[in-house]
DNA sequence: TATTAGCACTCGTTTCGTTTGAGTGCTAAC
DNA sequence: GTTAGCACTCAAACGAAACGAGTGCTAATA
């Protein structure tokens, strides 16, 4: 069977009140309310005929039809091809830039989930060219040797070494010198072993230092596990009952986000994923996590410039308002994007 | 009219009863499953008179009692002196002690809230004592200083500072002892103005960076408003109906626990007022936050040293099990005692 | 005087049959 | 191909009735 013109047409009436009313519906509202001036008999046959196809479930016999994971589907990507609608309430709710980045980012997902009604999330950018720009060595205390390592980004990331005993001035000064000539500029890629091999021969009895040192330096570049995640309007899910209605099920949710770990399989995919458009939308069972079966996620991706990536998230039930989403996370990035691209 | 031995036990009764059903008891249940042998009616006399005096509420004419905020009050009260149960769960599990803090900490919360099905909440240690320990300045890139800044408990702060040109290495040098010999070993309250003063006047045309460094250090000593707190368990939450049965109500607390503003003000009170067991008990309207007048909250301060103060929380509903809490709590300060006092 | 049995009364909850109405599928007519 | 009409289905809403847990009061009892 041949998903026409008029089919279409139905199937979009069918998803878009639905959306709106959460209520499975009827042959009757859609022809009642399109312009398609057909009767309701004649909408029931091609209803019919779209659930055979796949596009639409009936819950029960006596009810209307609500849209399937291939509905859904459907909708949003012929919506993503025709529609660019405006969402500006978000414009000028960036503008005070010196705040540090975490506010920033806490408010951001804050913006989201209060203009939307769902839930969001929005990950720190990673740094995806990471490479070592600066690393100090300093005594704290007799025992306690601080190391700071800065990665391209301005990431930092502190580690404390114990020594036995301190080291004079001099020696640390050397290996200040040893460190950063050798390993400014590289990745995580370029430092090899025998490259570690020459450091250590180099600093003689320190050796066991630089080992440490060079563990840091691996945690820091790679810097995968403190992705940060934040979240905000969890409570929104508790507003859509077809979420909740089930405890079980609502817990598994809230856990989610308190969680994050799930969180992180969506931004790991969809950083990895290249789309033109940068907006990705996981319907239902699409989501690589089990427990978001009844939800939607829109993530997009944002670019800072200098492999600066993030990711946001939307995350509602499977009747979300996706016009509007997408709309509201394409002006975002087009904020982000003047904001840092300077 | 005065509270004697009965009355106590049959309140005694009463709560506890509720805390494991979480439904209303009556007088016949009492008079059933105690060692009083006091019949029905006899019972509910002296219920009456406990509802007279505040201890218990009937919630609908024909329905049982259930105990008043007071009536847990004189619960936990009571209990305290009594009972010292051992809960030995968490023996062990905080062994292996060379994670970082921050995994620890999340852990800690995992097992508080899977042990007692509530949820929990735990701060990250303040360092009440906040003496500057370390200073160092560093030019990572023509146009940026980093500052490191150590405090006492090791905690490291870093801030970026943005120079028009770069220093030269004695400068730099200089600056470094500059900041290190006159800041050293001051609390906040020591850093005055004529020392800071005294401090640019020194730096000659250096002074702005000098001012930038003293903000950096105030910000990394008073460190207020990173008090991080970990939570876990929001989904446990759900698990109490008379806390989610309105649905308005639980968003509100789901919030609590994603916002963590409310959290800072427990926290905060915790730390504040000190008390011989360390253990504090919020009943209901007790709580500094409004949205929490359903539930209970139980803290407890612990104490790693060397000023490093931090605290737990459980939050669940107010027929929470107050003895097993309490217990839980219990154990865990001395594991921490034990793991950290060395 | 304290305790208890008994009884009438209250009121939320449960049960169950009934009604309602939205919606469908099918058929026959246009 | 489209539509009107009709019989049928079934979840949800409704409402009366029964239920039962619990109370307060009173009169009898120890």
């Amino acid at each position: 069977m041949e998903l026409d013109e008029r089919k279409r047409k139905i199937l979009q009436a069918v998803i878009r009140t639905y959306l709106e009313t959460g209520e499975p519906v009827g042959s009757r509202t859609i022809s009642k309310y399109t312009d398609l001036n057909l009767s309701s008999a004649t909408i029931r046959n091609e209803m019919s005929d779209l659930e055979e196809m796949g596009y639409i479930i009936q819950p029960h016999t006596s009810a209307g039809r609500i849209p399937s994971d291939k509905g859904y589907r459907f909708y949003v990507d012929t919506m993503l091809e025709e529609k660019e609608r405006e969402v500006d309430e978000l414009k000028g709710l960036l503008v005070e830039k010196d705040e540090k980045m975490d506010t920033l980012l806490k408010r951001v997902a804050n913006v989201l989930a209060t203009n939307t009604n769902y839930a969001a999330m929005i990950t720190a950018p990673q740094y995806h060219q990471n490479k070592l720009k600066f690393i100090q060595l300093s005594q704290v205390d007799e025992h306690q040797i601080l190391a700071v390592i800065v990665v391209e980004g301005n990431v930092i990331k502190n580690s404390m070494l114990r020594v036995e005993e301190a080291l004079d001035h001099e020696t640390l000064l050397k290996l200040n010198i040893l460190l950063n000539t050798h390993l400014n500029g590289l990745s995580i890629e370029e430092i090899n072993l025998g490259m570690i091999a020459g450091l250590k021969k180099q600093a003689g009895i320190h050796s066991a230092i630089i080992s440490e040192v060079i563990d840091a330096v691996a945690e820091a570049i790679k810097s995968d596990e403190d992705l940060k995640i934040y979240t905000s309007g969890t409570r929104n899910i508790l507003k859509y009952p077809e979420l909740t209605d089930n405890r079980e099920r609502a817990g598994e949710l809230i856990n989610v986000f308190e969680e994050k770990k799930s969180l992180h399989e969506f931004v790991t995919e969809t950083l990895s994923e290249e789309k033109n458009t940068g907006i990705q939308v996981y319907i239902g069972s699409e989501a690589p996590v089990q427990s978001m079966k009844d939800c939607s996620v829109v993530t997009a991706t944002y670019d800072l410039g200098e492999g600066m990536r993030g990711t946001v998230g939307i995350i509602g039930p499977k009747r979300m308002d996706y016009d509007k989403v997408i709309g509201t996370l394409k002006t975002l990035m087009n904020e982000l994007d003047t904001l840092y691209k300077k």
